[in-house]
DNA sequence: AATGAATGAGCTTTCATTCAT
DNA sequence: AATGAATGAAAGCTCATTCAT
């Protein structure tokens, strides 16, 4: 009689799996993190791995597809909520930071993702990337033809404010080692965002 | 009658084995570039590297550290430059993009070193980086001081200038994907800057 | 239900790794003996000797550290039996002897790790050299207060008597070149040593 | 024209780079002991020393010459002196210890190379070492006809002989460590030789 | 005759992956 | 379903040797 695994459990432990390499690959890269050290974080054999996951490459993809999963929703949700796009900006600055704070390990594996590692690894965070890039670019357009925002391209705009928000978000923790850098600092620099695509006041 | 060879000569070949070094780096990530790979490609035999470099680490070093000089001569230079801010900005913004366009390979090594690899070996790039960020710092708030930029922190200012303009750099680069970003965009995303750190116009 | 291996077990392979070393280390030296070649000897594949043993340095370690502790034990059977001390330096001739005979490569290690490897390495060897040797200076010095021997710095002549039971036992082997020298040669020469330490006789 | 060298200088920088490589080959061992370290030492450039010999192998060959025919003359002068056989063991220990004394390298090489080299690198030892204990045995022999000395294999009994030498000759230098080994010692155990082949007196 | 820059074979060690249990 | 002992490809690095000068 084969044992069997209840779908629930399953999902659990290959979230614990996940976790445990989001640990290990912010603090180590990708080629450093150890195979043998995630399965011990994870409190599972080494073996083990590979019934959830087909290969190290595997798990970091699904990491990546979790986490730009994650980042998505952040998007959508600030851009259905009925908000002045100033107050979208700081909605989004807000959660951005907030993830931060909370799974600063997996913001930092998707950004080392993005500059680091190999392309065809990378390739479901590039996707998840694209989509909240032209959900945001969408919500751009509308604005700027209602004259909420400047009119710049839309596509390249959306990436910038991504682009930034992360590096914002990213900012209190990478720069811990400098010591004029203040927390409080991310939310003033936020609004930075929001001055450059203001649209200009009529004089 | 030895057998030796000119400092020129030297310097020459040094570099060669950074180039080659750039290129895989940046197309690998440091730990996946290898040291014979990276010999065949500067037309040199394996061991010829270790007369030239300690070890593996010490050539990802000196690379980072070529290349945090070349950065920090451009902000020299445009903040040496009499300029008003706002064309400073854009001065940078043009230097960045060039930099970016004739070594793509520096800028993605400098970037991904930034997020990706282990710390020790990113020595020396975080000194050129702090060298820069003080420089600039240092002009911002003489800047604020003047009353051309609006009061903010300088150094994390700083911070947030040099990372957005390397990303900005890089944007039609990295995202050559995308197909709805096109490079003269970089230039226009430079006024977003501007206007985020422009005084507050009185009314 | 795991794949675990019993102790016995364990200790069965990391005895033929030892004996492979042993086999190795005895015709080429500690440099030349290569760990794929002992992996190959012992049956086992080149990185499992890395799950018994943290380096190449530490597999003589514990080669020379086993070693040291059976001639230990010989020294010590020799000096609790109820003999004369003539009788004594026979059974410990013997004892030499056929641990070469049975244990060749071993005493090779031993000898000439004393003599050539790196000094760090041979650290655990050197100890049980220095326990052998402050047990048989021990029973030497109260053989010269009972008269049994005569008078001579008990330490040195202790060394010396290790020193040349070595010597003696590897003669066979080492010098297997040599047509004149004969095995039994061996005992007739272990009453050179006696007659050289026995006491002056009244005349 | 061709640049030469007087064969006396030639003489003299082939005995500099055997002097380097006894220094480096008596502290590290011949693995261990660097070519260009000993060029270094020896003041030459790295490839002059391939002028002098055709290998690394070969310059261990010929020191252990150059030392195997210093030991030879040092028994031969011992035989050929009008003495009683304990004169000659005690001319001999004085000369092995004053050859360590003023050139423990060489000693030292000499060991080690008996114990732990490749056979084939050896060879020129092994023959000083026959031709040596063939002489030793050979005038022993005629002490055993004279009733001068006990009768034994005179062969097994020259290699004795030879082996403790050596090994007295070291223990002050070997065992510097020893804190209960006096370097006067060894002059004491010298007579255990003499008392251990001297002839039986008659009761 | 002398040099030292260049080479690449060969070494130890790591670690993702397999598979007997 | 789960394990962890075993594996061997692949990596960085050293150093004896060559050879253009």
């Amino acid at each position: 009689m084969p044992r069997t695994i209840s779908d629930d459990d399953r999902a659990r432990k290959r979230q614990s799996i996940l976790d445990a390499a989001a640990y290990e690959i912010a603090r180590l890269g990708y080629e450093r993190a150890n195979i043998n050290t995630i399965a011990e974080r994870a409190g599972i054999g080494r073996g083990t791995i590979y019934l959830y996951f087909t290969s190290k490459e595997e798990v970091l993809s699904a990491l990546l597809d979790a986490i730009g999963r994650q980042i998505d929703d952040m998007v959508t949700s600030a851009l259905t909520a009925e908000l002045s796009w100033s107050d979208r900006l700081v909605s989004l600055a807000r959660s951005f930071a907030a993830f931060a704070r909370d799974h600063e390990d997996f913001l930092r594996v998707h950004v080392s993702a993005l500059h680091g590692v190999n392309r065809e690894v990378g390739a479901p965070m590039v996707s998840w990337l694209n989509c909240s890039t032209a959900r945001l670019a969408e919500g751009l357009t509308e604005g700027m033809v209602r004259g909420e925002i400047r009119r710049l391209p839309p596509v390249t705009l959306a990436l910038y404010i991504l682009g930034s928000l992360e590096s914002l978000a990213l900012l209190p923790h990478v720069l811990a080692i400098h010591p004029d850098v203040a927390p409080d600092d991310v939310s003033i620099l936020a609004s930075l965002l929001w001055r450059g695509i203001a649209p200009i006041p009529a004089t």
